[in-house]
DNA sequence: CAAGAAACTTTACGCGCGTAAAGTATTTGT
DNA sequence: ACAAATACTTTACGCGCGTAAAGTTTCTTG
């Protein structure tokens, strides 16, 4: 490796002894140039190391190969890991993205989306916060900018939505609650995205087609605390004998957490043994799920398949395809994971 | 709002009715303009939504206005509760953050420093893999780039460290146990990054001043999935009965968080009650360490302090202040958070 | 109200690369 | 071996803005 710098990509292209214009084209996509001539300029890549100025690139270029990325609350480890496996297959497409979250607050969300703008990304991957969102500015973006939406559903917004089947993966949980035991009542906050009124709806469904009385708990709280909210609100109900079944589904596994902690501390035994007076279940398959105690049954989102196909599906509208009726809405089927809390 | 597009700042500088240098020089610091003039431009602002093109803006600034952000795991909740912070506090300086995840791989942190590099930042506020971090790659880096390191050294690398005071916070907590009960054993895996390396000798050493025989666990396992080897090593021990103290200090909140849970399943009950056969503690303050059960005894790091000062500190280097020797290292006590575990 | 300072306008150049057009060299197929 | 196809070089322009210099207007101060 030369020491020389290399200051842009005309002394780089005398370096390798390659027109200006062809490397420009190798940067672009390395297969479009001969073999003999990649081999030139990747001899000299190896010698002096340059790469093309990002700015320079962007500012001509008439679609970036920049992707956005949107989730609520990075905070969160499942939005953590869904936007993770999301930027792998976006560097695997070849493309570059950049992570942001809404750290739970609308007018943040909007100012990302402004960021984004200026970005001039190819496209752009979004988690929405959901009731809370702007739901006209984040429209007005999708409608410039090619935008998938995931994990929240926003109406008739963006492309396409990719989501998971709450009224298949709640009606699992549901019939597995009531054939090993009493059935559930549901525990929600007030719902700061779709899929916990989804799953509110898809619970009453469900136990009514099993001959059930749905019974439906809701406790203050707002924001993206549900841990919190379920340890206080969840451990208040419980001390005063609260809840009106011995098993609880609650809309989500950080909700779950807080109540298990609150039980814990009360001294509820929770578990599907006999000698447990509690049975609490949730929904995700959050990455601590496994380590709550007891370790927590819920329903898993399958994460690989909806962030594989979110960024499937951007890609092909950002290739000009059009999306199909039935590929606009894509929900993946839940998997019941069995553990010790019911 | 009119519908009219502004294309470029020329466009909107005629519509403004001002000079395109006078509106360059506004959007680089509106007080750096006559109050009268900024009237006009923000009066244009308001009416045709213009931002000036991010990649011609930076092509040509000597400086961007980027400041990078560089975490070993966002998927860590510690983690991504210290970047949401250090986000928060670049952009009122001003600056536009970009976070990173290296997902644990020195490769792919590697990576991240070369897109870094060609983003051209003002400056990177970066914490370390560690000891698995490409030392030399990484001080090469902070040769050409003002870079601040936090919660993880590299002993000579960087303009500044600022972390937590193992040496403090550590024997704070060791005391703390000793006073309550049985002198701790330290529980570790193969040390990740130099915090584990410090604290395991800070626990020898406030051992040995409190006249007690350090004993030090430690057990198989890489990576970042601490909650997974905690679980599995540390149960393989309980069950075994192979800890030498009914204490256990481990050298993070997530190897307790999966010890925590291997306890629970075995029965073996943990906590500070007499009718507990274990005690556990943490170090970190994790964000799930209330929702543990029993909730975990551990020693808060300052998230508030470390992150702001990692900013000033960066700010004043990209200024091209000098650092005092007494700067150079900024170590933050830690604060003894007393729950149920220990 | 004059004079100096401050803020502005005009003009001009450059950043590094995408991209298009036209001409030259190299490869391919028969 | 020759024409066609492909890949390349040369030349040139433009993207949108930062920035500097020189000239003009507006503000400040006594």
């Amino acid at each position: 490796m030369s020491n020389a710098k290399i200051r842009n990509m005309e002394q780089f292209a005398a370096m390798s002894g390659v027109s200006r214009p062809t490397v420009s084209k190798y940067f672009n996509d390395p297969e479009s140039v001969r073999k003999s001539t990649r081999a030139r300029i990747e001899d000299a890549l190896e010698r002096y190391d340059f790469r093309p100025n990002l700015y320079a690139i962007n500012q001509n270029r008439r679609l970036t190969k920049n992707v956005g990325i949107v989730v609520p609350y990075v905070a969160d480890p499942f939005f953590a890991e869904l936007a993770r496996i999301i930027e792998r297959q976006c560097i695997d497409a070849g493309f570059s993205p950049s992570t942001f979250s809404s750290h739970g607050s609308p007018a943040h969300e909007i100012e990302i989306l402004d960021t984004l703008r200026s970005m001039r990304p190819a496209g752009v991957l979004m988690a929405p916060l959901g009731r809370a969102s702007d739901r006209a500015k984040v429209a007005a973006f999708c409608n410039d900018v090619p935008t998938v939406l995931f994990d929240s559903n926003i109406e008739g917004v963006g492309a396409a939505f990719i989501g998971s089947n709450n009224f298949q993966s709640v009606p699992l949980m549901v019939d597995y609650l009531c054939r090993t035991g009493t059935p559930p009542c549901f525990f929600e906050m007030p719902p700061v995205n779709p899929n916990a009124n989804k799953r509110r709806d898809a619970y009453v469904q469900a136990m009514e087609q099993l001959g059930h009385a749905p019974q439906i708990v809701r406790v203050d709280g707002q924001g993206w605390d549900f841990e919190g909210v379920g340890y206080h609100q969840g451990g208040k109900l419980l001390a005063a004998g609260g809840f009106p079944s011995r098993t609880v589904l609650c809309s989500n596994d950080r909700l779950a957490i807080g109540l298990l902690a609150a039980a814990y501390e009360i001294g509820v035994r929770v578990g599907i043994t006999p000698d447990c007076s509690l049975r609490i279940a949730g929904h995700d398959d959050h990455p601590f799920a496994r380590y709550t105690c007891p370790s927590l049954t819920t329903v898993s989102q399958d994460y690989e398949a909806i962030s594989r196909r979110s960024v499937e599906s951007l890609l092909r509208v950002v290739d000009g395809e059009i999306v199909s009726d039935s590929e606009r809405e894509v929900l993946f089927d839940g998997r019941l994971v069995m553990r010790a809390s019911a």
